[in-house]
DNA sequence: TATCTTTGTGTTATAATTACACTATCAAAC
DNA sequence: GTTTGATAGTGTAATTATAACACAAAGATA
């Protein structure tokens, strides 16, 4: 693990990290996942979950690598954000951060009982406490992105179980939109795409609510994308 | 020039580079900017203009500071694009490289005397030869970010001068988006943004085009980003 | 002044978007 | 098991956007 490297010019040598915003839907509400930090700098804090590249990893598998550490997830949706690597982000020396961003279904996530994740809580996205280093401007990047990403591919369904209700659905697009949304308008958007079968047995609701379920179309999406079909939901 | 770094963790300290995929418009074509690498690895072979981000800057003004270098213009549309850090990209070691794209006005571009930019010169889209590194990647992943943003943001006029015809305009879009567009159609939907004034005097036309000019209205388009007004095109 | 190239313009059919209110179903409390 | 409260589910009409289509006017050049 000690640092290597046989470039042949002496160019200032930045620590490299990267750090995930984790996007999970529950209780009609977006949240994201935060750890709090237990060293200095900014201990106490709450931080985004993330940690140093290692020697022969991609960004990628570091990225995938820290959610998994945190959320016992794998398997999700994970997508790079933005570097941000301004001299003094980090009161350290210089750390340049590669930001990622994860749709995770909270049905999948597990508490561990370790170290880090006793650490992890899920903070309503309207409710962020104040961030160590730069992360506050990197949950702000990470929402518009989630943001205008919506729009055109369906990540909805990234944060919903494999059975859900039209309604829980049309809350995450009204959560991460920020509008309110007409509920047949909706429906008839969500028909459009092809992309949401109604379950044939009516299952019983979930507690305190009368619903059928609905079940996304996942082969369906990628053979669609194949052909080149452009998702405007 | 030393490397310099307080970090307390002993991690693996990758050199840091920025590159640009720079887009200009000319002769109704698309294209880039790709430079001549004279040193090995690559040597002779085509490269994006790039190079080691600096002990004090920010990401960001290293890019603005090779695109300077290498067109001599300044005031452009830049944006930062993805981060490459796959081990292996680069032969020598460890090199992590923040892409950035920008659009420049070909009247601006100033061509320079000097060492680097001899070797520059502006290839088609549709024609790049075989790049040096992962470039070709850069390259592609510019090309799909730009065609996804002209969708929603007006940037095709920051590849063209002041005065243009809407001729030109249109042929930016159909170089990018990839497929020809019905000149009336695409007129109705400029007229709708607001953002382009006709200009009063008919003046006269580039060589061997009968043409009125028209302007981007720049500060109409800031007075309704401000209100929140969101641009389809 | 003749010729060639490029500009500029309107209508109609089809499709998408918006706005809007009531009944049916389920779950829980009594 | 009946009542009550909460959520799911459904259609239509007016407006707006999109797509397809052809020819005359203006400018540039020879």
């Amino acid at each position: 693990m000690t640092p290597k490297n046989n470039y042949c010019y002496d160019y200032p040598r930045p620590a490299l990290t990267v750090d995930c915003v984790i996007f999970g839907y529950d209780a009609s509400d977006l949240k994201i996942l935060l750890i709090k930090r237990g060293i200095e700098p900014f201990k106490g804090h709450a931080a985004l979950p993330g940690g140093f590249v290692r020697e022969h990893e991609t960004l990628d598998s570091a990225a995938k690598r820290e959610l998994m550490e945190e959320t016992n997830v794998s398997n999700v949706f994970i997508e790079q954000l933005y570097t941000f690597g301004n001299p003094g982000r980090d009161p350290r020396g210089r750390v340049i951060s590669t930001a990622y961003f994860a749709l995770v279904k909270r049905e999948d996530y597990i508490v561990i009982a370790g170290d880090d994740a006793a650490k992890a809580r899920w903070y309503s996205v309207g409710a962020i406490p104040p961030l160590a280093f730069d992360h506050a401007e990197i949950v702000e990047m990470a929402l518009n992105r989630l943001k205008g990403k919506i729009r055109y591919q369906p990540v909805g369904f990234e944060l919903l179980p494999e059975k859900f209700t039209l309604s829980d659905l049309q809350h995450i697009y009204e959560a991460i939109l920020q509008k309110k949304l007409d509920k047949r308008n909706f429906r008839k958007k969500i028909d459009k795409t092809e992309l949401v079968i109604r379950l044939n047995e009516k299952e019983k609701g979930v507690a305190h609510r009368a619903a059928y379920y609905y079940k996304f179309d996942k082969k369906k999406y990628e053979n669609a994308l194949k052909k080149g079909i452009y998702f405007e939901i």
